[in-house]
DNA sequence: ATAGTAAATGAATGATCATTCATTTACTTG
DNA sequence: CAAGTAAATGAATGATCATTCATTTACTAT
């Protein structure tokens, strides 16, 4: 299936690629403009396209801005669930992988990281967005918790209490994602990285190294 | 009918008084209609008091919404610089103070904090935002490194590094609040507090226990 | 009291913006 | 190729909302 040659100015495309098209487009003026100042205009011009693109493709811009959400929710998770369930690796690995893949530049971008805060700086007057955002929270930090459970019974950690570091890694990668947003000359993604890495150090020791 | 100063529906007050009473009235607006829901009629209503009121004592919409960032991010440096300054207090306790303060009422109040994200949320698209958030930043940052210099140098930590202390600890402080607006049932501004114990404890466990 | 000043009001205004839909263009099928 | 269907367009529409300002009300000084 090529995308077809068109002579004239106007395209025509699968649905699906319309809306992932117009879901980027929608990324990027959020991280431009601001949630509350992204028009509808701003978005189709973005992409090029027509003004009554997005009433033809989702029903509403309140029914896009919901499924950018849900876009980049479900490439994060996903990354993350191939992580998880990746056979090859040990828990040690997996646990390395998870923070490399947290810090790495497909989350870290900063068009992104602009549009996570965004809906979470909504999220209280917004039941659907919080109800998206509270879905994967909790299957990730099950399955986080999971391998810290998994290491603590591998080596000689009786004191470590794998809920609280799942807690603390947690909330220390949202607060280094806000300051890789909001201050990005003052940290590099992989400092970052290595920030969250010396706490895992505190925690295994025998594991891993600051 | 007797008393006719209180009688009437029509009150004054002195400038001051009434901008505060604006902006907390909008700090409860964007807690519960969000930054892009608030508008101009919901302020003055919440306020009880007329349209007009607004371009009175702000000159606009947008000069609120500033100020409503000064005024918390005012208030939450202010409490922090007294604890920093307080002579009374040993290094240790200033530190203790300062957790204390950060997951306390008055700072861990939801209806401030969605005000905190709602405007993160926006930085990248508003300078003016990001100036007001990055200055205290530094402000804090600066200070907070500084008592981690001192314990170290109090007690035998050679192996600590204060500026990723400080790092780490905000960012934690940063994503436990996200934690507290967005799943309040999930942690309890004291148990988020024992998170960060938890950490502190694992960089000087001579001064803090987790 | 009276005049003068400052504070407050809210209907009217005008700008912005999401949404609609009649029309045009591209693709598909027989 | 023709007819039918799906995709795309963008001018027009109507709703929302920030801002204005003429008018009203309260306070202060003389």
């Amino acid at each position: 299936m090529a995308v077809p040659q068109s002579s004239g100015s106007r395209q025509t495309m699968p649905a699906q690629a319309r809306r992932d098209q117009l879901i980027l487009a929608t990324i990027k003026c959020i991280a431009t403009k601001g949630l509350s100042g992204t028009t509808m205009a701003d978005i189709t011009t973005e992409a090029g396209l027509s003004l009554g693109i997005v009433n033809l493709h989702f029903k509403s811009k309140e029914k896009l801005l919901i499924d950018t959400l849900r876009y980049i929710s479900d490439e994060y998770t996903s990354g993350l669930d191939k992580i998880f369930n990746d056979q090859s690796k040990t828990v040690q690995e997996k646990i390395i992988a998870w923070v490399s893949y947290d810090f790495s530049r497909k989350i870290t971008d900063r068009n992104k990281l602009a549009v996570w805060f965004a809906f979470w700086g909504e999220t209280k007057s917004r039941p659907t967005y919080l109800a998206i955002c509270a879905n994967y929270i909790n299957e990730l930090a099950g399955n986080l918790t999971q391998l810290f459970t998994l290491l603590k019974q591998e080596g000689n950690y009786g004191q470590v209490n794998p809920t609280l570091v799942c807690t603390c890694y947690t909330a220390m990668a949202d607060g280094l994602w806000l300051d890789l947003l909001v201050t990005p000359k003052g940290l590099t993604p992989t400092q970052a990285r290595g920030v969250t890495m010396h706490y895992l150090a505190t925690q295994f020791p025998d594991h891993f190294t600051a």
